[in-house]
DNA sequence: ATCAAAACTTGATACTGTCAAGTACGTGCA
DNA sequence: TGCACGTACTTGACAGTATCAAGTTTTGAT
């Protein structure tokens, strides 16, 4: 994207990009340090150490996409599913590590914990002011959860999963994502 | 599960058991040898690399997969949800490998992509038997996607996800899966 | 009994993350 | 000016890893 200044940025987006072209398993403290031109332990006066890395990249990612959920000013529903699906499809290198509890356990990193709250919370929030003043406390979190499963499912199917291959047959991915957008939401009366 | 007696069923075993527990990163061929008590080359005469390890999981999980897709006789779509949820959480040491592509892509393992298709031929065939006729292979399509993405998306997000630490507020997590499941169908006419 | 293949071992190489100890340098302060 | 100190970085070392190569033992069929 852009031409970071500081190392840090450097090493971010460099790992960044590692994992978009390749996966996470593939990304090396050593590989990021010599892609910058440094030696192998600079890496780590800007990041604790792999986990850190990893934690810096969920932070962002999770910035980024609480800002893509928070931006559909009054979405619909569709609107949101939208915007999840997409973000990860134009963020493979952040989505692929966000949900990573195994190489970057989020509880121990507190901003990226409240950048990770701020994106579900747009959520949260959308579902309880769409559904109606009836709703339960359990319909409004099975509703919330509901939506997110399909988002986050669908996202992944067609990021790394079996869909992948078959999204070059079709025509217009966001069309596709946009209908079945649409087909999950009529689940919702 | 069971006492197995030959290597490469052993080292299976503790592969899945360390994916279970820790995940697949922390999977190492000399770890598994040693768990076996045999050298740390052993395993490579029942496994070409890493990678051949990870595709037999897959193999195996997938089969479970499958064989528990096609078990439910005459199934309801919840049921099927269910099933595929309920497997996902019974067997992760299985499930946290299948859909990895960067550790092991199916492709270059035909028995295991074999399999998977199996599985989702389970799912494709009650999509075409559930819909009227007048479905057009475009709707087809779009549904069994939809399906899909609820169940995998709710799985993922139960077993690593961010849902994982409500798992203990959830009293009974197979009736929660269930409610998900029936709000999913309400998409379904 | 023999012989070839399968199962397994030992050894080496190149890579990794990370600890430990250094060096260079700018900035505030006396 | 001089000097102490923290930040950014380097060099070196260690243990762990996957995997190649070459040996040895075990086994099973003829």
């Amino acid at each position: 994207m852009q031409s970071p200044d500081s190392l840090q940025d450097t090493v971010l987006h460099a790992a960044v990009s590692i994992v978009a072209t390749s996966g996470p398993d593939d990304v090396s403290l050593r590989e990021v340090a010599r892609a910058a031109g440094v030696s192998h332990q600079a890496p780590y006066h800007h990041f604790k150490d792999r986990e850190g890395l990893f934690a810096a990249i969920s932070e962002q990612g999770f910035t980024l996409l609480a800002d893509s959920l928070h931006m559909a000013k009054s979405p619909t529903r569709e609107a949101l599913f939208v915007a999840y699906v997409t973000f990860a499809l134009r963020h493979p290198g952040h989505f692929r590590v966000m949900f990573r509890k195994d190489i970057c356990n989020l509880e121990h990193y507190p901003a990226a914990l409240m950048q990770a709250d701020r994106a579900f919370g747009a959520l949260a929030d959308f579902v309880a002011r769409d559904l109606d003043e009836t709703a339960t406390i359990d319909e409004i979190r099975m509703t919330a959860t509901y939506m997110w499963s399909v988002a986050h499912g669908l996202a992944t199917l067609l990021l790394d999963g079996p869909l992948e291959k078959k999204i070059g047959e079709i025509a217009d991915v966001d069309e596709f994502v946009m209908n079945v957008a649409r087909l999950a939401t009529r689940a919702l009366h």
